[in-house]
DNA sequence: TATCAACAAAAAGTATACAGTTAATGCTGA
DNA sequence: TCAGCATTAACTGTATACTTTTTGTTGATA
C-alpha cells in the first residue's frame, strides 16, 4: 500500500481535498507549508502541486497555488463539453453496468435523500458527488471517463452554488432516480436523454443564478 | 522573450520535438542527459518531463521517459472522443472563422498538395498537422479546444501510420478541401458532417491497418 | 548449460541550500 | 491622509548532493 512515493501520495491527498470541497477559493497552498506539516521536503510536494496544475485542478500563482478562478465564459464552455460527452458516457455506462454499480448508485441516492432533513447543503453536495462517481466509474471508455473527471474538478464550485434551495434539490433527486432506472434497465437511450436534460438543467440554473446576482 | 523559465523552455522544446516526430518509439529521454546537453541542472528538466507525462505526451518508465505505448483499446477509445467532440468543434469554428483562418487553411492545403510529389510521408504529415492547427485555433470554445489538443498529442503516431499510401493521402486532401469549403461558407452543419466522416474514415483506416498487421 | 544470487550501474526520488522574483509592509514627504 | 518608493518577507525556481529503487551483469553452483 505504501509502495507509492511521496509525490503520488501528496497528489492523491490534495486532489481528494479539492474534490471534497475542502479547499476554499481563498486557500493558498504552499509547498513549504505542506511539506512541513507532513515532515517531508519541498520537492515531492512541489511536484504534486505542479501536476495538479497541469491537470487543471489548481492554478499556480506567484504566491502559492490556489483553485483556478473560472470566468463566466469558461463555465459556459464547460457546459458545452458536458453536453457533448456526458450523455454518451451515461449511455455506455448504462449498458455496461454491473450489479455493484446499481448498488452503489442506490446507496448514494438514499444518502442524498437522507440529507434533505437538514438545511446544510454540503452533505447534500458530497452525496451527489458520490452518486456521480458511482455511475462515472461504470463508463467503460477510460479516456472518456478521464476527460470528464478532468473538468469535473473545476466546475465543482459552480455546481455547489446551484444546489442551494429545496426545490432544486428535489429536481436533482428526481433526475438521479430516473438515471438509476435507466441503468437498472440497461437502457442506453434513456440514460443519454436523462443526462442531456440533466446537464441542460444545470446550465439553466447557473444562468438564472448569475442573472440574479447581477440584478441584486 | 527569455522571460520564461528553464522548465517552460525545455517543456516547449521537447513537446515540439515530439510533435515533429523527432522522438522515435525507442528513444529514452533521461533528465540528467538532457540537463547535461543544455548545461542546466536536472530539476527543471525533470519537471518538464513530468509535465509532459501528465499531459499524455510521454510515459515515465523506470529507465527514462519514452513515447507512450497506446494499446489497441485505448486508440479506439480516443476515436470515440473524437467522434463526440470534433464535429461540434468544427461546426462552431466554421461559424466563427475569420478571413485569417481561411487564409491559413488554404495555405496549409496548398502545402499538403505540394508534398504529394515526394514519396516521404513526414512532410505530408507535418502539413496535415498545420492544417489541423489552423482550423482548431478558430474553435471559440477554449476548453473544448484544449481538450481536443490534449489527446491529439497522443494519437499522433497512429495518425502517422494511417497516412502512408497515395490513395489515403488523396482521400484526406479531398476531405480537407470539403472542410475548407464549409468554413468559407460559414456552414456549420456541413463542417460538422464533414468532420464526422473524417473521423470515421480515420477509424476505419486504423482498423484496416491493424487487421492487416495481424494477418501478416 | 541453466539458474539463481550477489553485485554493479543507472536512473528515479528526496533533501537541502541558495538564488531570483514578487507581493506585502512600512516609511517618507507632500 | 495618501501617493510613491524602498525594504523586507514569502515564495518560486534552480542547483547539488544524497538515498532508494530498479535493472542488467557477472559468476558460482547444480
Amino acid at each position: 500500500m505504501t509502495r507509492r512515493n511521496i509525490r503520488q501520495r501528496v497528489h492523491e491527498d490534495i486532489r481528494t481535498q479539492i474534490l471534497r470541497g475542502e479547499i476554499g477559493p481563498d486557500t493558498k497552498l504552499v509547498d513549504t507549508a505542506i511539506a512541513g506539516e507532513l515532515g517531508v521536503s519541498r520537492m515531492p510536494v512541489r511536484e504534486a502541486l505542479m501536476q495538479l496544475v497541469s491537470e487543471g485542478y489548481l492554478e499556480g500563482t506567484s504566491r502559492g497555488f490556489a483553485l483556478p478562478s473560472l470566468s463566466h465564459e469558461q463555465i459556459l464552455e464547460f457546459f458545452v463539453l458536458r453536453r457533448l460527452l456526458e450523455p454518451h458516457a451515461a449511455a455506455s455506462a448504462a449498458q455496461a453496468r454491473t450489479e455493484q454499480v446499481i448498488a452503489a448508485m442506490q446507496e448514494a441516492v438514499s444518502a442524498i435523500q437522507a440529507t434533505l432533513t437538514t438545511r446544510a447543503f454540503e452533505p447534500f453536495f458530497r452525496a451527489c458527488e458520490h452518486f456521480r462517481d458511482s455511475w462515472l466509474n461504470a463508463v467503460p471508455n477510460t479516456e472518456l471517463r478521464r476527460t470528464i473527471q478532468r473538468y469535473s474538478g473545476q466546475v465543482q464550485s459552480v455546481r455547489l452554488s446551484t444546489m442551494r434551495d429545496l426545490d432544486t434539490k428535489r429536481t436533482i433527486i428526481a433526475g438521479q432516480l430516473e438515471l438509476l432506472e435507466a441503468f437498472k434497465a440497461k437502457d442506453a437511450l434513456a440514460a443519454s436523454n436523462c443526462m442531456s436534460r440533466f446537464v441542460m438543467e444545470g446550465e439553466k440554473s447557473y444562468r438564472k443564478l448569475t442573472r440574479a446576482e447581477w440584478s441584486g
